[in-house]
DNA sequence: CTAGGGTTAG
């Protein structure tokens, strides 16, 4: 009913009340809606209160309650306002008071300012106290300024008052947040010569970096510590405890462990809280466990645990990043059904999913979605959408944005700056890329302006904070860049610039090295890369040694890619599908087809699965030396591995075609025709044409025949060799015909090969297909955990497939280009 | 009453 109580002012202010307990009534009034959150009813009793009794100032306690109310609403405008009124009242604030209003002047990025209220503060009645230090303190860390938050402490032990375990705390954890783990250390070291033992929070904080370091196992040390509690009297584990043992196993992909901690929760009645739920179902995500995920999303509702959106947004930005926009919609659907209304980051995934896809009209059906329903784009959608805009070379709308982003005070952050700095590069403006980064060691993301935009009004020197560095993404683009146009000597010098500024490399941006080396041809360059990281312990990945047996591969060093690949087992770095394929194409390149087939048998005992490059190279090996039963054999082996790829099939089809087999071309198109694929990247043309030259005309005519009853729209072009031949046969009649189709198809073709169907019906069939897999989220799932169970099978058929490859090899030259080596986005 | 540890999107 506290909503409904402010109608009570109107009969407390009845004249025939006595003043005082009018005063008392209102000052209640003013006091129960404050610590309900009812910033504006407090506000309007407050105002009576003074207008009524002007000669009665409220109570210091009345003023703390009402700013504290400011407080949470972010509202410092107020705080200021009635501290004004607190001294025109002549009622002396209290340290409670001035605590608030150091809180509100940090929250208002005001730091500076907060730190001379303190240093100010009337010794008096109000001397700081320990919240006083610790709300300072903490504000410091969460600004980046853990050195002055020391300075603080240092000043605390220095006026003889004692730090308290929460003062402690927030510095170790601030310090564990930024991975310094070892100045963490010495301030537990600290805490203990000041009498104060470790608490479950200290630990949490330690577990959470160890977590977050990677170093699950050794957290995990800690926690099974903490569970035994005879041993040192350690704090025992709380909620949050397993939680962020939870989540640490879920990062580090340890998803049984995580599910063995899940049961142990369960037991122990620890597996309550929402976010646990939440850790959980953002675990199974990202072990692409999507339908148990679902399942999970059920098994909340019957324990009465809400969802909200955080839980709908983790399995939808899942299925968004699995593709599966369908299943994405449906539990947004279901979102919506129990009550929890779409957010900006509900319609940020969404909105990733179709920029990734380049689908522009998609992407502004979410935003019109989006803002219709009251949700608007804030600085994560908008980078989302200048990522998308520079991707698609439109600049100026990119421009715009970003002035549109700085009009409403989204903070350009590194991301942002990031964005535009990629862009620049991919647009062939690495050298302004490269005077953006440097005036931003100065400016910040004010450094953007040289774009031409008037930016420079950013700069804010009081925000420590808020300026945004440079950092490990920005340089990593720079000198992928810098290495993708040759020019490593420059990189390198970014390399050591960026040390000296204390951005530690890792190992992606030594691995642009060694690509950039290895593309130039000198591995032995790139080799000393490979031994600088172990050096500086910067643990070389599968990565790089695949970079490394790709670059050696050009060089066509066989002899060299074994050795390496023993160094990799030796060295415990798990080989993948990309570097037997680096070493399968290297052998195909080398013209040792058998001896590559031979590495697939590894493969396969190495418990790793091909993949379509894989097959794809040894077909076009096969088929260079003749050798089509191999080549078929390894065609039925990649379906059976990779499913009934459109992909296989134009292979197999280009290759016979290639090779002077037309028929058996024609054998592949007629079966794609059946599975309605794509034409795009079959011969269709040339295969028609050559069937007519070789007098299978009738094949040739059925063909297009064929073509057209399946409503495919194809080149126009296809129909003249067809058409001659009926000519020269004397077969007017059918000639003529063909013409006026192809007349009518030049008149739909517009280049693009999308199936006629989509043209003709309006889109109707293709709807009907999408709402289909609209209906239920099962078919997606379905997919993903057929993919699973597939793979296994696949495996066993692949095994007796293989018998009988390998056999008789003639070398031949192979000019083909495999995207051999790992994409080379720099993504977080 | 006010400061510390855990969940989602770029």
């Amino acid at each position: 009913m506290l909503p409904e109580l402010h109608h009570l002012r109107r009969l407390i202010l009845l004249p025939r009340h006595r003043p005082a307990a009018v005063r008392t009534a209102l000052s209640a009034l003013v006091s129960v809606s404050a610590s309900s959150g009812l910033l504006d009813h407090a506000l309007a009793h407050f105002r009576s209160l003074r207008s009524q009794f002007p000669s009665h100032p409220p109570s210091a306690r009345l003023y703390n309650c009402l700013l504290k109310c400011s407080l949470r609403a972010h509202r410092a405008d107020l705080v200021e306002v009635l501290y004004r009124d607190m001294l025109l009242a002549g009622v002396p604030p209290e340290t409670y008071t001035f605590n608030i209003l150091i809180s509100s002047l940090c929250d208002s990025d005001r730091i500076e300012e907060a730190r001379l209220l303190f240093d100010n503060m009337p010794l008096k009645n109000c001397q700081p106290d320990e919240f006083s230090f610790g709300i300072l303190i903490c504000r410091y860390c969460k600004a980046g300024l853990t050195h002055r938050a020391v300075e603080l402490l240092d000043e605390m032990e220095r006026l003889g008052r004692s730090p308290n375990i929460v003062i402690y705390n927030t510095l170790i954890s601030s310090f564990c947040k930024d991975g310094s783990i070892g100045e963490a250390e010495k301030l537990v070291e600290r805490m203990r010569k000041d009498g104060l033992f470790p608490n479950v929070v200290t630990f949490n904080s330690r577990i959470s970096a160890l977590c977050k370091a990677g170093r699950v196992l050794e957290a995990y040390q800690i926690f099974r510590d903490m569970q035994e509690d005879k041993v040192l009297g350690l704090p025992r584990p709380n909620q949050i405890t397993f939680n962020l043992m939870l989540a640490g196993f879920c990062k580090g992909d340890m998803l049984e462990e995580a599910r063995a901690l899940v049961e142990l929760m369960k037991v122990g009645g620890s597996l309550a809280s929402l976010q646990s739920y939440n850790i959980w179902l953002s675990g199974l995500v990202k072990c692409g466990r999507l339908l148990e995920a679902q399942q999970l999303l059920e098994e909340m509702v019957q324990q009465g645990i809400e969802p909200n959106s955080y839980s709908y947004n983790i399995l939808i930005d899942g299925l968004c990043k699995e593709g599966m926009i369908y299943g994405a919609r449906s539990v947004m659907s279901l979102m919506k059904k129990y009550g929890t209304s779409p957010d900006p980051v509900t319609y940020s995934s969404l909105l990733h999913w179709y920029c990734t896809r380049r689908n522009i009209s998609g992407a502004i059906k979410i935003l019109h979605e989006m803002t219709s329903s009251g949700c608007f784009p804030n600085s994560f959608t908008c980078n989302i959408l200048l990522q998308s805009l520079w991707k698609e070379g439109r600049i100026l709308e990119a421009e715009k944005l970003l002035q549109e982003m700085n009009k409403k005070g989204y903070g350009l952050d590194i991301v942002t700056c990031n964005i535009v700095i990629n862009g620049l590069c991919e647009n062939g403006k690495l050298d302004k890329a490269i005077e953006i980064v440097n005036g931003m060691w100065q400016h910040g993301s004010a450094a953007l302006g040289e774009l031409g935009n008037a930016f420079l009004g950013l700069v804010d020197d009081r925000n420590e904070k808020k300026k945004c560095s440079p950092g490990l993404i920005t340089y990593s683009i720079l000198i992928n860049h810098l290495c993708k146009a040759g020019r490593l000597d420059e990189a390198r010098k970014l390399l050591l610039e960026m040390m000296g500024k204390n951005v530690a490399p890792d190992s992606i941006i030594y691995d642009i090295f060694v690509r950039g080396f290895c593309n130039q041809g000198k591995v032995s360059s790139a080799f000393k890369v490979l031994r600088d990281m172990e050096k500086k312990s910067c643990r070389p990945s599968t990565r790089t040694y695949n970079l490394l047996i790709w670059g050696l591969g050009k060089k066509h060093q066989i002899e060299e890619i074994l050795d390496l690949m023993n160094e990799m087992q030796q060295k415990g770095i798990p080989k993948d599908v990309r570097s037997y394929n680096n070493l399968i194409h290297a052998l195909c390149d080398r013209e040792m087809v058998d001896k590559a087939a031979s590495i697939l048998e590894e493969m396969l005992h190495n418990s790793i699965l091909p993949n379509i490059t894989t097959f794809s190279m040894l077909i076009r090996a096969f088929c260079k030396i003749s050798d089509f039963d191999a080549a078929q054999a390894m065609f039925h082996g990649a379906l059976t591995a990779c499913g009934q790829k459109e992909v296989l099939y134009s292979l197999m089809c280009n290759e016979y075609f290639m090779y002077g087999k037309i028929s058996e071309a024609k054998e592949f198109l007629q079966i794609a025709l059946e599975k309605e694929f794509s034409l795009e990247h079959f011969p269709y043309k040339n295969i028609v044409e050559e069937l007519c030259k070789e007098d299978m005309i009738d094949d040739g005519h059925s063909l297009i025949n064929t073509m057209i009853a399946k409503r495919y729209l194809f080149d126009p072009a296809t129909f003249m060799p067809v058409i001659d031949a009926l000519g020269k046969k004397g077969n007017k009649h059918e000639a003529d015909k063909l013409s006026e189709k192809m007349m009518d198809m030049a008149a739909h073709h517009d280049g693009s090969m999308v199936s006629f169907s989509d043209c003709l019906h309006g889109d109707s069939e293709n709807k009907r297909k999408k709402q289909k897999q609209e209906v239920s989220l099962g078919s997606d799932w379905h997919n993903l955990l057929h993919r699973d169970d597939g793979s296994g099978i696949a495996m066993k058929l692949l095994k007796r497939v293989q018998k009988g490859w390998g056999q008789g090899s003639i070398p031949a030259p192979r000019p083909q280009n495999f995207d051999l080596v790992d994409e080379w986005e720099i993504t977080n």
